[in-house]
RNA sequence: GCCCUCAUCGUCUAGUGGCCCAGGACGCCGCCCUUUCAAGGCGGUAGCACGGGUUCGAAUCCCGUUGGGGGCACCA
């Protein structure tokens, strides 16, 4: 295991717009598991500085879907800290000060272009083969300019003034990268109406947090120079201990195709991903395959198999692409290694959902599903599929309704004689238990008319548990009970065509 | 357009100069097992983007090309 180190201290701070998704929750997954491997702290903060795009809906989803991964934080909404409040919409006084004295120390300057003139210049720029970026127009205003700007009722904006030296620093997953001045413009910082933009407040935070390491996405690459020039502008006015923060910029999800994933595509969507069934092992376990791989020849590990080995040093720094596939068959692995009891548990909410299950489901109720989960569980990818595996027995007989496509095609006049015989056959059985009724089905259908089993059982199948794929059929109609398996097999043999 | 960045099977990856005519996983294709579907077992398919260097030796180092991605906001 790489060193740790309990000085550590990293942020996860996500603006709580739209749904959680899947990139959001590998940058979280990294960062957290970054922070416990090395003893360190986890800084959960909330970027909603964003009035006109962040609502109080997504900040609830953002903090449910923290706690439903596993995830837990030694500081932020909820818990607090030494440096509460962790809600940005909350710190804007802040914001304030610090503008005010980088203002004042000459780190920032009031910039009056409208945006207008900064579209026309900076098409200009293009045009000309030049960085389209700021061309510092009012960098250096005079005090003319300023009152003519003022007379006609320009407000400003608060623009960095970016040092004219190289930057480069060492990133954690690409090494060093290194950006020269022509290249990094001046940026703003504070809109005309006085709000914060996260160019400042992000910084701003880190520092005063003392963050020592910020892993995010790879969006957020080249803005990390102006960043750097900040922390340098923030230490010398005395904002925070003084101290930059190592950067590891880690890759992107990418959905089908070549782009990466965006919150609005629907496969990046977590909600989705639960609703489906996916567990939170198989989930985490998956995304952390993508930049990252604990063995050369283990796919499937828990969580803690992977906080003891997690190093930031050892991300990929190429992107990848979200497979539906692999991450099923994760899952899938994760959802077999489930304690029975535990699966059991986790199964409820998805008979919950389609009103296969009451909210308050009785004892006899759980008792079922607790007799059929096993037979279930090494053939499940995804929880939800408990619906159409373990429905049939939690359907009101009344409900009960074959698959008409499995039906049409299996349920045809040569099951008439299958059904007679199967119908006959458990009537007289002794012992309504798997064994003897494999037993006595197989004497009946196999031995005595001489079918294959795969023809013989098929038709039973469907009748009793509604289609072709379904639990063993044995155990499933022992758990259905005599009385309701035989009225089935009427029911199908009723509707089955005549010869 | 300018800047940054990435580049091993279809996909995710192992690989940090000799252990690699490249290993694993998912997928896909066969076969076996079998009351269905899975699971499991066995086998197969498929890759170092290209071109130059450096070196006794390169997937691994350097340069270039090509291709992909991102940034260039009073979004985050």
């Amino acid at each position: 295991m790489a060193n740790t180190d309990p000085s550590v201290r990293v942020r996860f701070c996500p603006s709580p717009t739209g749904n959680p998704h899947v990139g959001l929750v590998r940058t979280a997954l990294f960062n957290w598991a970054f922070a416990r491997h090395n003893g360190g702290t986890m800084v959960f903060r909330i970027e909603d500085t964003d009035s006109a795009r962040d609502s109080e809906e997504s900040y609830l989803q953002l903090l449910d879907a923290m706690r439903w991964l596993g995830f837990d934080w030694d500081e932020g909404p909820e818990i607090g800290g030494p440096h509460a409040p962790y809600r940005q919409s909350q710190r804007m006084d802040i914001y304030a000060d610090v503008a005010r004295r980088l203002h004042e120390a000459g780190h920032a300057y009031h910039c009056y272009c409208s945006t207008e003139e900064l579209d026309a210049r900076r098409e200009a720029a293009r045009a000309a083969g030049r960085p389209s970026g700021y061309d510092g127009h009012c960098r250096e205003l005079t005090d003319d300019q300023v009152a003519v700007y003022k007379l006609e009722k320009r407000e400003p904006i608060l623009r960095f003034r970016m040092p004219d030296r190289t930057i480069s620093f060492d990133d954690l997953v690409r090494g060093t990268l290194t950006f020269e001045p022509e290249n990094v413009p001046d940026y703003g910082i504070v809109r005309a109406n006085g709000a914060p933009l996260y160019t400042l407040v992000n910084p701003v935070d880190d520092a005063l947090m003392g963050i020592t390491h910020v892993l995010r996405g790879e969006d957020l690459l080249s803005s990390t120079p102006r960043q750097i020039a900040l922390y340098a502008a923030l230490a010398e006015i005395g904002v925070g201990d003084g101290g930059t923060p190592r950067f590891g910029h880690l890759p992107y999800v990418m959905g089908e195709g070549n782009k990466k994933l965006s919150k609005r595509d629907p496969q990046a969507s977590l909600n989705l991903y639960r609703e489906r069934g996916f567990i939170p092992e198989g989930l985490l376990n998956y995304l952390s395959l993508l930049g990252w791989s604990l063995s050369p020849d283990d796919d499937i590990f828990s969580v803690e198999q992977l906080v003891a080995a997690f190093d930031i040093a050892d991300v990929n720094a190429n992107p990848a692409r979200f497979d539906l596939k692999k991450c099923e068959h994760v899952n899938a692995e994760h959802v077999r290694r489930l304690a029975p009891e535990d699966f059991v548990r986790r199964l409820v909410p998805y008979l919950q959902a389609p009103g296969l299950l009451p909210a308050e489901p009785t004892a006899e109720q759980l008792e079922l599903l607790a007799k059929v989960a096993p037979l279930t569980q090494e053939r499940m990818v995804v929880l939800s599929e408990i619906v159409t595996m373990a429905g049939f027995l939690f359907v009101d007989p009344a409900d009960f309704a074959l698959d008409a496509e499995d039906a049409a095609k299996v349920l045809t006049a040569d099951a008439r004689p299958v059904l007679e015989a199967s119908i006959k056959a458990l009537e007289e059985l002794a012992d309504f238990s798997p064994e003897p009724i494999q037993a006595a089905l197989r004497a009946a259908l196999v031995d005595r008319l001489g079918i294959k089993p795969k023809f013989a059982f098929t038709p039973l199948r469907v009748a009793v548990t509604g289609r072709r794929v379904s639990p063993p059929l044995f155990e499933s109609m022992e758990l259905l009970g005599r009385p309701e398996t035989l009225r089935r097999l009427s029911a199908a043999l009723a509707a089955v065509p005549a010869a």
